[in-house]
DNA sequence: GCTGTTTGCCTAATGGTGTTAGGCAGATGC
DNA sequence: GCATCTGCCTAACACCATTAGGCAAACAGC
């Protein structure tokens, strides 16, 4: 009949991105993505092992685009000037992709996550702060803190959670830049350690 | 043939509150719920209107057991104590219930929302701060800010992110209570606010 | 350009979940 | 003891995921 439709597995990840964005990723499914090419159903399953497989490949996908814009974004820049820049991305990304950025948050199994491109976003995390020059468990715990709060703001937000109450996302943002600022230049002593912080 | 089981609304809301903590949230199921009834599926639709409001019932008993969890840890404390008892409680029930967390995050419509435990649970974050004596734009910032790095946190250790590196998530969360109470103490001046910080 | 092989999409079938409509029997009220 | 009501059941349909096997388009070699 027709000519044939000519799917990849690509293809259909890319477009399986795009459907995120629009139905939120939880609801990507493998019946809605054939019909958007126009075909079938099963014939997906000649490029995808299956559900599962789709939604690991958009979470990588989703990663790798993560990591390519944090990376942009710090490279030139140090301190204040990266913190910014580098959850500036981060932040874009969620906002313009909702559900590839969910899908950046699909669980995957040890292996796939340590060949993904979670690792380098983590070490642009590290990048970002050496310019502030902690030393190390401190660098750890305050890559986790970067990490927490960009997750949790972009997350809440994106949930609605900012939408109706009085002052905009956008200041609560740059105040808590300025905050996480302030708070990396001062290094903290960790707690529970035994030495004496003022000896 | 046998007696009824007596189903209602409240059962099968606790006992898919409980079927969340061990199947994860999102694949908590009319049917996996009929079968911990031994019942037929149909049956559940006398009593919940469809999945949805199930799990939208899930997510409001979850809400309300984490504001009464925090309300008793802040009970009676205030500043640092009260920062530490309320995020422990906040942490605690992630663990401890992973599927309700994660449900006392299911988007919720604007008017279910509202007659939620949310706004208490908004409430006792504002009233932890009280002891740090914040003024007001400042005080909504640091709401979402501790929302935003308590959220982020917990679902990224649920999620695993920490637990196969280095220092244990227990020691991270202690640092960066450390954090949150030096940079309330310091009550940073709001970006892009037109009042002169040193006149 | 014909032929044989590969391969991509199809049909068909199965099983799971969500949901509605209507029936029958156990619980309840008098 | 009877009428009613309510709760759980059967039946049926739609949608999604997945597998098995078929057929024809694309392609390789001559």
């Amino acid at each position: 009949m027709a000519v044939r439709p000519g799917l990849t597995a690509e293809r259909l990840v890319r477009a399986g991105a795009e459907l995120a964005d629009e139905v939120r990723f939880e609801h990507v499914t493998v019946s809605e993505l054939a019909r958007r090419f126009d075909v079938k159903t099963a014939s997906l399953y000649s490029h995808l092992k299956n559900s599962h497989d789709l939604k690991t490949r958009i979470a990588l996908l989703a990663l790798a685009e993560l990591a390519d814009r944090a990376s942009e974004a710090v490279a030139g820049r140090a301190g204040r000037d990266a913190l910014t820049a580098f959850a500036a991305a981060y932040r874009t990304y969620a906002v313009e992709h909702p559900g590839r950025y969910a899908a950046a948050r699909f669980p995957l199994d040890p292996q796939t996550a340590a060949a993904s491109a979670g690792p380098r976003n983590a070490r642009l995390t590290r990048a970002v702060l050496r310019g502030y020059g902690l030393t190390e468990p401190a660098e750890t715990h305050a890559v986790r803190l970067l990490g927490s709060v960009f997750h949790g703001f972009v997350s809440l937000e994106t949930a609605g959670g900012f939408s109706h109450s009085a002052p905009p996302a956008e200041e609560t943002w740059d105040w808590i830049l300025d905050a996480l600022d302030a708070l990396l230049h001062s290094t903290p002593t960790p707690a529970g350690t035994t030495e004496a912080a003022t000896p």
